[in-house]
DNA sequence: CATTTATAAATTTTT
DNA sequence: TTTATAAATG
């Protein structure tokens, strides 16, 4: 960074001025009141919104009245941090940035009132929503019958599926789920009870966020504020909004100078978080006389890969009327793998990174990506067994792990002691306690009595000895001490993690196989908390912001080392590396099974490996396994033969260089020769140990 | 009667 | 690896 005081202004001025191209430019200094930016794979979105940002604050506009909404947290930071950089201030702190979840959160803290929320809400996440819906469902008798009823996690999707596409219950179901269709009563009663029980404890899930904001914004036009407190929004990733949150954004757009929103069409990945390319599309008509920028020039990518990035897209039924190029030197083609089997997809793989390394692009600079977080399972083995350290992005569910779950709903109830869903955890923790008794004590608490309501179930549970089984006194006994130690400090939510964990130590002995680890994690969200200043915050900042990976968790220290990095495409999303692979590229796996039902779904993947591909800076590599492993359902033996992804027809993969793997065959052809005696055999394993 | 233990079944992508 | 159901146990 560079510390000049004289004249840091002009510096800083003129380096990012000359770094930007005319499409940019026009974009970071329109003057519209509305302007869609239209910027393809790797043309440099991040730095356009960054000058954005700086450009508004030279102008003179308040960091405090600009709002920069991002998909992740991590975006908005990275956006910021170059935004301070050229402007060389610190004042990009003032600017709102992060996801919409999160400036929901913030802003219904200040202003929720005007609306008539209580500003120290709690925030549950989708599995929270899913445990509440178990609850209802239990209550209300429903899954006792004949028929079989939705699973927990499958109401919550049909909950949030109708909320934030806002269809009514039926319609959503008929398109969605049609195989509830018969329980459509059943699902709608859940639905009646969920929404009050949330009212009634003052708890608000993810799409309440969106739902309150909209709310908020909304009632800006009747005199209040809000909508009036943002100069400047910028919206990155606008192709991923859905219909609340293309609501939110035009009603805050009206109290605003300018609005300007980024996207992609091509890479729209998340209709099924109901988000909607709609959006981007009708741009122009919800915000009339707005202004487009295109931005086609990429600065990612050298021509090889572009070249296949744009064929595959190119057979997308839907029109983009873009097409990608670079000026990059480079002439090396993509390479298209195909191998025997997972195993065989590992072993080239691994050989192909460390080539990479040696070459001098280091782990981290190389990323492995795939449609579903467990096809890496057996990557990561292999991965562990060469000694190549790797952190995974999505799919790692740190706070979907049973034991952190019974950490955060200790600190739930005495943040909220209305919480049901963490009571109902909770005493089921106790020894001897099941549902049925945890639902008595829960009764005999008055957990669901008025919020605010005196005395509070937690002072209940200490002062008088709440009855319970002969069996379960000693467990309650520390329950009761645990509680009482944390009420009694108010030291800080690393403290309170601490003493939890105490009495959840012999919990976990008692129930799980792997007692020692789960203790470990527990250390980890201690220092985890400690970053906090209280229990409130730490466990809203948790729940909207989770940690992204094992390295996030671990800390600083894991930093300095090099890993190889695995992800999801979702979670790869918006970052690029030198090198990246591709990862089971076959019919099944991409497209996914589960997503071939309609041709929108369809298309949808098709996207996702486009998104997948565009990551790549200067190699890319596609793996395809002719074999692969899914879970045995039934009889079988639950290997299947695959085809090559349907996304890359002939004329695509005569873009690649083509190559076999043919260790395993060679293998084989050893095998039938040479085994046919006990030396023949010492014969064969001395071929492998060769190298 | 409620809880624990055993057994079987199912499992995309994420704020 | 979790989650729903069935049998066994206290």
């Amino acid at each position: 960074m560079f510390e000049k005081p004289d004249g840091t202004d002009m510096m800083a001025r003129g380096s990012w001025v000359d770094g930007l191209n005319p499409a940019q430019m026009e974009a970071v200094t329109s003057e519209a009141a509305a302007t869609l930016v239209v910027a393809g794979a790797g043309t440099g979105k991040t730095l356009t919104l960054a000058c954005r940002v700086a450009y508004l604050i030279e102008r003179g506009v308040q960091p405090g009245r600009i709002l920069l909404l991002t998909f992740t947290r991590r975006a908005a930071r990275e956006m910021l941090d170059r935004a301070r950089r050229m402007t060389g201030e610190t004042r990009t702190e003032k600017v709102w940035g992060g996801t919409f979840h999160a400036v929901a959160n913030r802003l219904l803290r200040l202003h929720g009132r005007s609306i008539g929320l209580r500003p120290d809400f709690s925030v549950m996440d989708q599995a929270d929503a899913a445990d509440v819906m178990n609850l209802i469902r239990d209550d209300l008798g429903l899954g006792k019958g004949e028929r079989r009823f939705p699973r927990k996690d499958t109401l919550a999707a049909i909950y949030s599926r109708t909320v934030n596409t806002c269809v009514r219950l039926g319609e959503a179901v008929d398109r969605w789920f049609p195989w509830c269709r018969d329980e459509l009563h059943e699902i709608r009663s859940i639905f009646e009870s969920y929404t009050t029980r949330k009212r009634d404890h003052n708890v608000l899930d993810y799409d309440d966020l969106l739902l309150h904001w909209y709310a908020l914004a909304r009632s800006a036009h009747r005199g209040t504020a809000v909508a009036g407190l943002f100069d400047h929004i910028l919206v990155d990733e606008y192709q991923d909004t859905n219909a609340i949150q293309a609501e939110i954004v035009r009603h805050m757009g009206r109290g605003a100078t300018g609005l300007l929103a980024v996207g992609d069409d091509a890479q729209a990945i998340y209709s099924f978080r109901a988000a909607t390319v709609r959006n981007i599309l009708r741009f122009q008509t919800d915000f009339p006389g707005a202004r487009v920028v295109k931005l086609e020039q990429n600065y990612r990518s050298t021509p090889p890969i572009l070249a296949v990035s744009n064929a595959v897209i190119a057979l997308s039924r839907e029109r983009h009327e873009k097409t990608l190029w670079s000026e990059l030197p480079g002439r090396r083609r993509p390479e298209l793998l195909t191998c025997l089997d997972e195993a065989e997809q590992s072993g080239a793989l691994c050989r192909r990174v460390l080539d990479h390394r040696e070459e001098g692009v280091p782990l981290k600079r190389q990323a492995v990506l795939f449609r579903a977080a467990h096809h890496s399972d057996l990557l990561e083995v292999e991965l562990a067994r060469r000694n190549i350290p790797f952190v995974k992005y999505g799919g790692l569910k740190f706070l979907e792990a049973a034991h952190v779950k019974d950490v955060l709903a200790l600190l739930r109830i005495l943040e909220n002691p209305h919480d049901e869903v963490s009571w109902f955890r909770v005493l089921q923790l106790v020894e001897g306690i099941g549902p049925s008794a945890a639902r008595g004590l829960m009764e005999e608490l008055g957990v669901r009595t008025e919020l605010g309501s005196e005395p509070s179930p937690l002072r209940r549970l200490l002062d008088h000895t709440p009855e319970c089984p002969p069996a379960a006194e000693e467990g309650m006994a520390a329950l009761r001490g645990a509680v009482d130690d944390c009420l009694g400090s108010g030291s800080g939510a690393a403290a309170d993690v601490e003493r939890v964990s105490l009495f959840l130590q012999p919990q976990f002995l008692r129930r799980y196989r792997n007692p020692r680890e789960r203790v470990r994690d527990l250390e980890q969200l201690a220092l985890l908390a400690s970053g906090y200043p209280n229990r409130a915050r730490f466990i809203t900042e948790l729940t909207l912001d989770p940690p992204a990976s094992t390295g996030d968790l671990a800390g600083p220290p894991l930093l300095d080392e090099d890993f190889l990095i695995l992800s999801t495409i979702h979670s790869a999303k918006g970052l690029e590396w030198d090198v990246v692979h591709v990862i089971n590229a076959a019919d099944g796996m991409i497209p996914s099974d589960l997503a071939t039902r309609s041709p929108e779904e369809i298309e949808e993947e098709r996207r996702l490996l486009y998104v997948a591909m565009t990551r790549a800076r200067e190699m890319l590599h596609v793996y395809f396994p002719l074999r692969y492993y899914h879970r045995p359902r039934g009889l079988e033996d639950g290997h299947s033969y695959g085809q090559l992804t349907r996304f890359l027809p002939q004329s695509i993969q005569d873009l690649f260089d083509r190559a076999t793997e043919h260790l395993a065959a060679h293998a084989d052809g050893v095998l039938a020769t040479a085994v046919g005696s006990a030396t023949g055999v010492d014969e064969f394993l001395s071929t492998l140990w060769k190298e």
